[in-house]
DNA sequence: TGTATTAGATGACGTTACGTCACCTGCAAT
DNA sequence: ATTGCAGGTGACGTAACGTCATCTAATACA
């Protein structure tokens, strides 16, 4: 029967020694065999086990725990356990990483971040957010996943689309009418940008608003101001009405 | 102003009152206010600040390195590092799904798990050891480098230009020209790891140069003296011309 | 207005999962 | 014979807080 030092598993198993002699010393993984000199031994059994302490500590487990678990669970149990963890934990670094593509294109498009608006967005990631494509029906999600700009994509039409409620901002900053030429003029780009989106379906494009309107703690969506929202409605009905 | 006490902040920002005591015990976190009575008053200022930490916090940097860079950082570039950080545990936990998967599998399938075969199957996942500072750019690494000490870090590349960056410093000041010997050397070591770094992209290496030409407090990077790149303009010049 | 209930502050000690250090031992190799 | 490892045993150190006990000021409420 094989047995393995210390140092031997240490190598294999990419554990520090000390980790070894601890896991011995609180009881946690004895080695099998211990001569007289003192050393440790371990057997393939013993391997198996710390296999699973591995696992079961990347749950985040504390040891004295694991101790206690490990002879009442079995390997698949615990295997099924550690795959469960990492799926949330999946799905949390995908929000994650979404929150934090947003962020970056923040910085860039906002020259001085406000920190209602960094908030907002933590905030909204936090509690799982996406909610926003449920306010659609099957057919009409297909569409907008891959066409609304959600901040986390890089896309020239994002760019646009944020560009666009700076400039509205800044004119509600100066005071300057949505029925002004400015008004006028960003009235007819937000259009085009919207057809493009919408390709042309205007009911769509209608639903889509109505859904912007509410508080973006409930859409997960990029927060824009009542103030701003009843420029874009106002600016849009002087060109179309 | 607005001003936020610690309980605010703690549940705004999912800390515990006693992090916020502790960084400012470290001199990590100093809030803005601290009236005679005793009590922390936050700025808005200080929630960047705090959330700038959070980042770093979990690229796992420990926070006497965060507190000693965290001035010399944008937020962008602290952003990018933590996506980078992301997208590496993304492909991380990736293949440990698929691991795992496998190996419930086996459990499944064979009634006798054999050691060898696990342990096949475990060790293709383990070994990728980053450290925090993989995760930011080559010329961010060299501010890094610098600002902190015996950073212990492994990176060829960055102690390769930082040396040569000493040695033009030393020709300089011990009037070596470009157009020597040594100038010589240093154009042909300083193009081999341009060539390196950038993988023969000569665009994104004369970028690099140019922004070398802004003042470091604009780019955040690595301060280096016109004298330098001066000399690092002719001695390539000579080289290449 | 007085009082009860918090929210906050300050030490001081505890915690986890080891790292690190000093020093000792048995054994194979030169 | 000695030298160099790979192994061992305390003992102390560490990071980033958690968790008391105790005190004080601010706020809520009767």
């Amino acid at each position: 029967m094989k047995r393995w030092t210390t140092g031997q598993v240490s190598k294999q198993r990419n554990v520090s020694v000390r980790t070894l002699r601890y896991y011995d010393q609180i009881d946690l993984l004895t080695p099998s065999f211990k001569e007289d000199n003192g050393r440790r031994y371990y057997s393939e059994e013993d391997l198996f086990k710390l296999e699973k302490i591995i696992i079961l500590k990347s749950l985040s487990l504390p040891l004295e725990n694991i101790r206690d678990l490990l002879n009442k669970l079995s390997y698949k149990q615990i295997l099924i356990s550690h795959h469960n963890y990492l799926q949330d934990e999946l799905s949390k670094l995908q929000t994650s990483i979404t929150n934090t593509k947003s962020l970056i294109n923040m910085v860039d498009l906002e020259e001085s971040l406000s920190w209602e608006r960094v908030s907002q967005l933590i905030q909204i990631s936090q509690n799982s957010s996406k909610k926003w494509i449920d306010y659609f029906e099957v057919d009409e999600k297909l569409l907008l996943q891959e066409t609304i700009p959600n901040l986390g994509n890089n896309d020239r039409t994002t760019h646009q689309y944020i560009s666009l409620l700076r400039r509205i901002e800044w004119c509600i900053k100066h005071d300057i009418k949505p029925e002004s030429n400015e008004g006028h003029q960003i009235a007819c780009e937000l259009i085009e940008i919207s057809n493009d989106t919408f390709q042309g379906d205007t009911k769509l494009m209608d639903k889509f608003w109505e859904v912007r309107k509410l508080p973006s703690e409930e859409t997960g969506l990029y927060p824009i101001s009542e103030e701003v929202l009843e420029y874009v409605e106002r600016c849009i009905a002087n060109v179309t009405g």
